[in-house]
Order: structure tokens, then sequence, then C-alpha cells
DNA sequence: GTCTATAACCGGATAGAC
DNA sequence: GTCTATCCGGTTATAGAC
């Protein structure tokens, strides 16, 4: 396996947890077992090879429901279709969301060459969500609305881990994992229910499981 | 007003945003408008003075909960209580939740000391919701699941408000303060509807609201 | 209690041998 | 490409005058 790659392996796994600041190039050497002098051979600067994780972490983000609403024509099959896949993300990645949002607190300019923030599809969302909205389907409820309560509820879990874990769980770490496995039904339940789609209410439970 | 004051408030500041790696000596002091000498002589260490902070942020995440139990007969009750509350939190304190998760990422020891992790009013919680189911009320749920989706909700449009407002918002801040302001009547019709209280479909608008 | 000056340390970056 | 040795700037912390 290349040097490359094993520091961008160590410093995406170190940078994940401890931010920027918090990530000593040291650390990332050893983790990655090779001498200190040989990051900046690879990436000149800290703030260079931080960018690249960074980049990295962040096409990770959205498309993931750009995908899901190109496969869905209502919105029960949105919801079934983006919760699993995502939390399916989230599973590989757990400190993603925490990672991204805590570098972007700081600079916030980060965000700003990124394209895909453009080519994110609310509009699509929007147009699926009304359409069900004016057949009587669901309920009343904004776009936006709809859409963080989704997100919130099915990233949440990972991003407030380290409190959730101990207030609710007393650090029983195996508990946590069994409660994140039940989070795809519970979720997708969740939100179906408060759209008053009364017909959903029995949910297949392990369709999309991990 | 006097100088310890004034210290502890600009690292409130500084450290809530930037956390404390982020975080140097010399901004503390300057947004104080005093010496940096003088953070020693009143805390002696940084690592000191951020465990102030941290402590005291740690206490105002916990304990509206146990008082919205106190006050609740009935599930509708606490999260009509416990929602408007915690915003009025949030509101006071948006990087509260995202400060508290990321240094304790870190460093989860700095949980093993607090008291209130284990007076948290779980089992309290516990009974209030499955009465409510037995007597056929709501919908069933785990307690876990249940507190987690209304937090979630709760929380989440202030922890990830740099990629909410830049991804849904386009960075519209004033959009995303009112988005935020319909949170409270938001967050409690969803609660409810997802527990089936189809009494509760029309809610005040504006008891709780701030 | 508050300041200036400085010590002590640490971490990112570079030079240069192999 | 990879290493050792070293530089240099920045940051925490302290000494000591007022």
């Amino acid at each position: 396996m290349n040097t490359e790659q094993q520091i961008l392996d160590a410093a995406r796994k170190l940078f994940m947890i401890k931010g920027l600041e918090g990530t000593r190039m040291q650390e990332i050497a050893d983790e990655a077992g090779i001498n200190k002098a040989l990051l900046h051979y690879y990436f000149r600067s800290k703030d260079k090879l931080f960018a690249r994780i960074f980049d990295e972490a962040f096409e990770k983000i959205l498309p993931s429901m750009t995908v899901a609403l190109e496969r869905a024509d209502n919105v029960p099959e949105f919801v079934r279709f983006f919760v699993p896949n995502y939390i399916k993300i989230l599973n590989d990645m757990p400190f993603l969301p925490q990672f991204v949002i805590h570098e972007l607190a700081q600079n916030p300019s980060r965000i700003a060459g990124m394209m895909q923030v453009k080519k994110f599809p609310l509009q699509k969302l929007h147009e699926l969500l009304y359409l069900s909205i004016e057949r009587g389907e669901i309920r009343q409820i904004s776009t936006e609305h709809f859409l963080i309560n989704m997100l919130a509820m099915t990233v949440f879990p990972y991003m407030a881990r380290p409190i959730m874990e101990a207030v609710i769980f007393q650090n029983d770490k195996e508990r946590y994992e069994r409660f994140l496995d039940e989070r795809v039904v519970e979720v997708i339940k969740t939100i179906l229910l408060s759209l008053r789609i009364e017909s959903e209410t029995n949910l297949p439970t392990n369709e999309h499981s991990q």
C-alpha cells in the first residue's frame, strides 16, 4: 500500500475526531507509521493536507440526497430510500457530520467553492412534497422543516453520541450500537407517522436494515 | 464589573466557537480587554480556565429536562414544556451543544465526574411514557427513541446551522432566523403526530413561542 | 491587581544525507 | 522516497517591577 494513501487514512482518522487545531503532524506520522518530514514531502503543509481531507469528507454529505430524490416517485419512497442509505454512510464514518460542522463553524468560507451546494436539489424535493400535500396524502409541512426533521433524527444519534451514550445508556457501548441499529426503522416510522400517512403504520422491519 | 467575570465572559465566547485548541490565550485577553498575564493570575493555566467554562456549559445541558419532567403529568404536557424551554436556552447559547459534544469527543473522561449524569431522570420519563402507552393514548415507542427524536429535532437546527444555512437557505441569515422561530411549533407538532395523538393535531401556535 | 519582559516549550516546516 | 537534525515562529507560562 502506497505512502500517500497511508498518510491520508491516518490524517482522516485523526482530523475527524480531533479537528484541524487539535491534531499534531507528529500524531499523523505516528498513525501512518512514517516520518514527520514525509508529510511535508507529500502535502507541503498541514493546511493543504487538511483541505484535502475536508473536501473529501464534504463530498460524502450531500450526494446521497440527490440519488434518493432521483429514484423516488413519492414521499414515503424517498424517506425509505434516503434514511437507510444515509445511516450506512454514518456507520462507515460516524464522525463525519460533527467534523464538517465543527470546521465549518470556524471557517464558513470553506463551503464557498463547493459546487454541490449549488446543485443541491431542494426544488425537486419541494415538488415531490407539494404534490403529495395537494393530493391530500400527507399533512401540510414546509420542505425545510421536513428535511431538517428527517436529517436531525438520522444524524443526531451519531453526532451527539458522546453525551447520549453517557447520559441515557450509562456508557454501555454495545447497547448504544443496538440502539443505532434500530434507528432505520424508528426514523422512517416517526417521519411517516408525523406526516399522517395512516396506511404506512405497519412498516417492514428489515428490508433496509444493514 | 470585575476582572474575573470579564475573563470568563471572553473565554466562554471564544472557547464555545473555536474550542480549546483553536483558542489563543492572547485572544481571550484581547476580548476581555486585559493583559495576558492576568489570565494566569486568575486561573493559573489555560486548561483550568477551559475546565471552568466546560463545566459551566455542561450544567446547562441537562437540568431543563428534569424541570420539564417534574411539571408534566402526561406526555404532551412534557413535550410542550420541554421544547420551548430548551429552544430558549439554545437561542441564548447557540453553540452550546456543538461545543460540549466536540470537546467530549476528544476527552470523554470530562463527563466522568458530573453528578447530573447520574441524577438524570430517565426513569421518570419512562414511567410517564409507558403509562400513556398502556392507556392507549400513544403508540408503542421506547423511551430512548422518543427522547432522542425530540432532542434531535430541537437541537439539530442549531448544531448544524453552518451547513444547513448554506445548503438549504443559500446563506440567508434572516430566513434561517425565521425558520428557527418556527421550530417550537413544528417540533411539538411533529412529535405529537408521530405518537398518533389525533386530538393534538390542532396545536396552539404562540402559547410557548418566544 | 495589573503591567512589561522574558523564559520555556512546542509544533510546523526545511535542509541535507542517504 | 525516506530519514535525522535543526530551524523558527508562535503560544503558554512565569518573573518581577509598579
